[in-house]
DNA sequence: ATTATCTATAGATCTATAGATAATGC
DNA sequence: ATTATCTATAGATCTATAGATAATGC
């Protein structure tokens, strides 16, 4: 038996790297990863610096492996579409899911963006991974479905893309859309999403 | 005559500060506020750092100069939406014009998408002052429209938040468009969007 | 025995200033 | 005289580690 070999973390390991994991949500997600520091994400989780380092290898470990854990929980709406489904219905449904996600995980939502927004530094290798097979497959359902003239044409690639964009707009903008709308209904924004996109993809 | 008047500033000052907002445009829009550094700043502008501080109170101040001095340019195109043209080709105009700012001015995109995603705690009065009169603004002329029956009845604040997130979407999420589509073609881009929205809001 | 936690601090990085010197414009 | 620039460095902040101590599980 080799002398690595992985052991069964105990229970305050899966408890503490959990309670990281959570506060450097939080401040990862309103501060950027080099806004962030240490000291927030310690204070935030209840325990010292040091105590930190001990779980993870440093705060670039952290914000992979949060970054990493997340994006399945991330891509689960898009993998629910079903191909076998009514395309209309299913991708409106795909769409308000997404929505809600925005309003629901606005942290998770701001985490993403601002590491695209730079580049994706420490994310590229995942979203060629993670997000873009899944995307490639999505496409092709969609493509199929609008060949058979159950949607209206359009470019599968770029509709994920608008329904992206304009749902965690919601969540990512957050601040300048509470100045231009206040505490903005959510009924109005709704009525608003499901209109734009069921009048581009109505056969 | 008060000491404290006002001096014309010489050439130089001028041509340096012209600089530092140049460089502080590419290093704050790749790293964040936070994640720049005044060396980066001033090897970009071709300055000391020292030289940086003769001429901005600070990291703060040369941030702020900069979102203050851009947020006209990044506002200009919805200006020039005219409430006396045709309605639907005005807002497809102010579409188009905004989606190819979002490819000929990705750092700007970025260096606000930036802000506004960390709570806009440097911008928020410019959004209360600049933009929000002008938003209202043309939210009444939109409704005015749509009321007298020559665009789809649409939600003005929720239309214009959508066609700010597609169109920002290219420069903001370039990382994350160029592996899912690669060197996108623009044209099925644009193609795409003007679908879009013309769909939502032909009459 | 191993796992978990703490105090103290090293070492790196960053913003900003002090103080001297060079360049420029009346 | 005023404006512009530089070297050197103070002072703050941050990541990470060293080394000791406490808690936990066989």
């Amino acid at each position: 038996m080799p002398d690595d070999a992985p052991k069964k973390p105990s229970r305050i390991q899966l408890k503490n790297r959990k309670k990281i994991l959570d506060a450097a949500l939080e401040v990862f997600s309103s501060h950027g990863f080099r806004g962030a520091t240490l000291d927030q994400i310690a204070e935030a989780a209840g325990l010292s610096k040091p105590n930190l380092l001990y779980y993870f290898d440093g705060k670039e470990d952290i914000h992979r492996t949060l970054l990493n854990g997340l994006l399945d929980v991330w891509l689960a709406p898009l993998k629910e579409m079903d191909p076998s489904g009514d395309p209309l219905e299913e991708l409106m449904g795909y769409i308000h899911r997404k929505l809600e996600m925005s309003w629901e995980m606005p942290r998770e939502s701001r985490l993403f963006a601002g590491e695209v927004i730079q580049g994706a530094p420490r994310m590229e290798a995942d979203l060629q991974s993670g997000l873009k097979p899944l995307f490639d497959a999505k496409c092709d359902v969609i493509r199929g479905w609008a060949d058979a003239g159950l949607l209206a044409p359009v470019n599968p690639a770029h509709l994920l893309m608008s329904i992206w964009a304009v749902t965690q707009h919601y969540a990512d903008f957050e601040a300048q859309v509470g100045v231009l709308t206040g505490p903005a209904p959510r009924a109005e924004a709704r009525a608003h999403v499901d209109k734009m996109f069921r009048s581009l993809l109505s056969p």
